[in-house]
DNA sequence: AGCACGCCGACT
DNA sequence: GTCGGCGTGCTC
């Protein structure tokens, strides 16, 4: 930024739609430029502020001035802005909340009241009469200065304003301000080099020798290893920095995530179809932006496109970033780049400290990273000049942001490509019906990999009807005979089989066997989930937890029948049916514990293993050679959901989990249970044929112009007043209304489903309401919204209720 | 988000 | 008459 610029625009992480001028002070003025964060006042408060440009004056009398400048060097390259904006206009979220959302956590600073006794309330609290209230607020604080986030919590007082006034009037308490957060901060770390002179002569201990020739090896070393050499290093260096014998200095140092070193590998050769896919992506590449969508049965070999891909965009110098849907499929993917591409991989998800999330941040925003692996937040990654971007698994649901910033890291790869005039490269076994349909309409190239390494084939899938085993009892009841025989077989082949089933826990459905009430969340409107592991009742949407001796609340009876079933139960079942076998679970439960995942996919391929019961987690990607035998417990789970989607994501994880089997030497087998064998979800996933089921799906799509034929805004209301919100979603809705009649264009193009409740209708005690909102084109239904929202912008800033405006939405409960 | 202002019900 | 509840609007 110019230096004759007196004014910057600035948005605050706030959730404000406007952004603000400043004035930069003089002194300050060369540290500001877009990207750098700055301190700033804000109304009565100071806030974080993130620098976008230069601002404007305009007709304003009073410009305030920054107070700070909080970073030495911008946070993200200017280019980003641009994404940034497209971003928050898309999902129409405040573009300050944009960038604190993107930026790694733990950076934003705000202030912070904070109560404090004076000694005038020491002595009150001994001398006069107070109320209980009041006596209460005081003792609290004599323990030492509180916040309000702190008294709230820790008391069963509403905190009253008006009463922190009336102290705050007697002089028994003060309001102090004061900075907090920004904790997130460079690690620096002590380092000793030897002066300019070298080892230098003379009788020194064996100890003191020790250190100089270690020194003299490099340019210089962290003290913190030459400990290691010499235990008492720390003190010996201070001596010698006395002499001038070596020279000490803070250094900045990364934060390292990863664990020991990978052997590295050599690239394969590849097999025609890949050399083929290779070809054509490569063929484009630098030539501006495209998209491709890259279809290949499970075990076809995608990785080994990707990493070739990678390997041809570092030749063109830029840089890769890499999405996989969740964390625990970072592992894999890290270890394959890292052993193909050594040091220059950087890694952002969730599972760093924040320190360490910070240190890739920056490797990456210093180009010291060439390839950027990580889950959907890193589409933010700081680089630039991406020239590829692969999104692994792109059907996967796990890449919609479901709270904040309802963003789609797919979606945005294909838009964060484009901006960088680079290529967007979309992998799946069964792709999202989206996704092909912008195959149909030549906007994705598609690319094929129907061969699977070794040619071997792809697993035989049979179909149980589950309806004929209606009558048989105990495991029976979930495990049929098929399944029993074929599990059979596999351990006494001594192979592996994988049982699936996409709920957690013992019992999904408690009843009362007296009265027969369910056993019911006290802030959710649904059944609690029986975890025999934990002895426990648990909600899966609040985490409420009750006793699992508890009794029934409406009788009092203890006689609770464990209706449902989950992970747990066939768990218990397959112990029952096979004592011999090492049974284990795979799923939220059992891989919390952090390395928890990595010990049970080593007990897979170390044999230690014979069956794994496990959720949606087992579906995903993960590479498991020796399991031959595949169980789908009940594939009908995910058919019922309220939501268009339902059959999609039916299909592809029925596709998914059943591609685990046989990935080894050994043919694989799949034995599906079912109530619907007819249903066309389960026939194409029987067949793996992701096309087949795409053909019958996208004409249903069409019948009813659900998407891709239209596009979607959802509006989620929800508060905890029951008539309240009722009536602010029947208010909302009869807006959308009169705002779709009061246009011509709009009475074509927008269609208002509902409001209705959620099919949730009570989460965590907030009730809940939504509207769907349906336009013919993307721009109809946004436009629509922002329309709505402008022109009844009361309606939408309701303390008491709040609106959620969720575009292209996922879930819809 | 916070924080202040402003408008109505229950108390001295 | 005022105290104190919460709905509304603004923040360069």
């Amino acid at each position: 930024m110019a230096d004759s610029h007196t004014y910057i625009e600035v948005a605050v992480a706030l959730p404000v739609y406007q952004t603000f001028a400043y004035c930069v002070p003089i002194p300050l003025r060369s540290q500001v430029s877009p990207g750098i964060r700055v301190l700033v006042p804000f109304g009565r408060r100071t806030v974080t502020g993130y620098v976008l440009g230069d601002g404007e004056a305009g007709s304003l009398q009073e410009v305030k001035h920054i107070l700070d400048v909080l970073d030495s060097e911008p946070l993200f390259p200017e280019s980003m802005l641009d994404f940034f904006r497209w971003v928050s206009d898309y999902y129409i979220y405040p573009i300050g909340e944009v960038i604190k959302c993107a930026l790694p956590g733990g950076l934003t600073v705000y202030d912070q009241t904070r109560l404090e006794i004076t000694t005038t309330g020491d002595a009150a609290l001994q001398q006069v009469s107070l109320t209980p209230v009041e006596r209460r607020l005081l003792r609290r604080l004599q323990a030492g200065p509180k916040s309000m986030t702190d008294i709230r919590s820790a008391s069963e007082d509403a905190l009253s304003l008006s009463l922190i006034h009336v102290l705050e009037n007697r002089g028994w308490l003060i309001k102090k301000r004061e900075l907090r957060g920004g904790r997130t901060k460079p690690k620096m770390e002590r380092y000793v080099s030897l002066s300019d002179s070298g080892i230098p002569d003379g009788p020194f201990s064996p100890a003191r020798k020790k250190l100089f020739e270690a020194l003299n090896q490099r340019v210089d070393m962290p003290i913190k290893q030459l400990r290691k050499i010499v235990p008492t290093a720390s003190s010996i260096i201070r001596s010698l920095e006395t002499g001038g014998y070596v020279s000490t200095f803070q250094k900045r140092v990364y934060r390292d995530p990863f664990g020991e070193s990978i052997a590295s590998d050599i690239a394969p050769t590849l097999n025609e179809e890949q050399k083929k896919a290779v070809g054509s992506v490569i063929d484009t590449m630098g030539k501006g932006f495209s998209t491709y969508l890259l279809t290949g049965v499970t075990g076809s070999g995608k990785t080994e496109v990707y990493l070739s891909l990678a390997a041809e965009a570092m030749a063109h110098d830029v840089t890769v970033l890499v999405l996989v849907p969740e964390i625990a499929l970072m592992a894999q993917m890290e270890r394959r780049f890292r052993a193909r591409f050594g040091d220059c991989i950087a890694v952002l998800h969730s599972g760093l400290s924040a320190g360490e999330r910070f240190d890739q941040w920056m490797r990456i925003r210093h180009k010291e990273a060439g390839i950027v692996i990580g889950a959907r937040s890193a589409i933010f990654a700081p680089a630039e000049k991406i020239g590829l971007i692969i999104v692994d698994e792109e059907h996967d649901t796990s890449y919609k942001q479901e709270s904040g910033l309802r963003y789609n890291a797919r979606d945005l790869a294909v838009v964060r490509a484009k901006l960088n005039g680079g290529v967007a490269l979309l992998g799946s076994a069964t792709p999202s019906v989206q996704s092909c349909h912008n195959v149909d309409k030549k906007k994705f190239a598609e690319l094929t990999l129907t061969r699977r390494i070794d040619d071997r084939p792809l697993a035989e899938i049979i179909v149980v009807d589950l309806c004929k085993n209606r009558d048989a009892s105990g495991t029976g009841r979930f495990i049929s005979s098929e399944l029993y025989q074929e599990m059979k077989q596999t351990l006494s082949r001594g192979e592996q089989a994988l049982l699936f089933l996409n709920r957690r826990g013992y019992a999904s459905f408690p009843v009362c066997g007296a009265c027969g009430e369910a056993v019911r969340c006290k802030n959710c409107d649904i059944s609690l989930t029986l975890h025999q592991g934990d002895r426990a009742y648990k909600c899966h949407y609040c985490g409420f937890t009750r006793a699992s001796v508890s009794r029934c609340d409406t009788c009092g009876s203890s006689n609770i029948k464990l209706l449902g079933m989950g992970t747990e139960k066939i768990e218990a079942a397959a112990k029952e049916l096979f004592p011999e076998a090492r049974v284990a679970r795979m799923d939220r439960d059992t891989t919390v514990r952090k390395g928890s995942l990595l010990g049970l996919l080593k007990g897979l391929r170390n044999r230690t293993i014979d069956l794994l019961v496990g959720t949606q987690i087992i579906a995903k990607g993960h590479d498991f050679p020796n399991i031959t035998l595949v169980g789908i417990i009940c594939a009908d789970l995910s058919l019922s959901f309220p939501d268009f989607r339902a059959g999609e994501r039916t299909f592809q994880i029925l596709a998914q989990v059943a591609g685990r089997a046989g990935r080894g030497k050994r043919p694989g087998k799949v034995i599906l249970q079912t109530y619907n064998p007819n249903h066309f979800c389960i026939e194409s996933a029987r067949k793996q044929d992701f096309r087949s089921f795409y053909e019958k799906e996208i004409k249903f799509r069409k019948s009813l112009t659900y998407p891709p034929f239209s596009r979607m805004i959802h509006l989620k209301i929800s508060g905890k007043d029951r008539q309240k919100v009722r009536q602010y979603a029947i208010d909302i809705g009869g807006k959308c209304r009169l705002l779709k009649n009061s246009s011509n264009t709009y009475q074509k193009s927008i269609e208002i489903m509902g409001p209705i409740e959620a099919p949730l209708p009570r989460i965590a005690g907030r009730f809940r309401w939504q509207i769907l909102c349906k336009g013919s084109t993307f721009n109809a239904v946004h436009g629509f919204t922002r329309r709505l929202m402008s022109g009844y912008s009361s309606l939408f800033n309701q303390r008491s209720v709040k609106v959620v405006v969720d575009v292209d939405p996922v879930l819809m409960m």
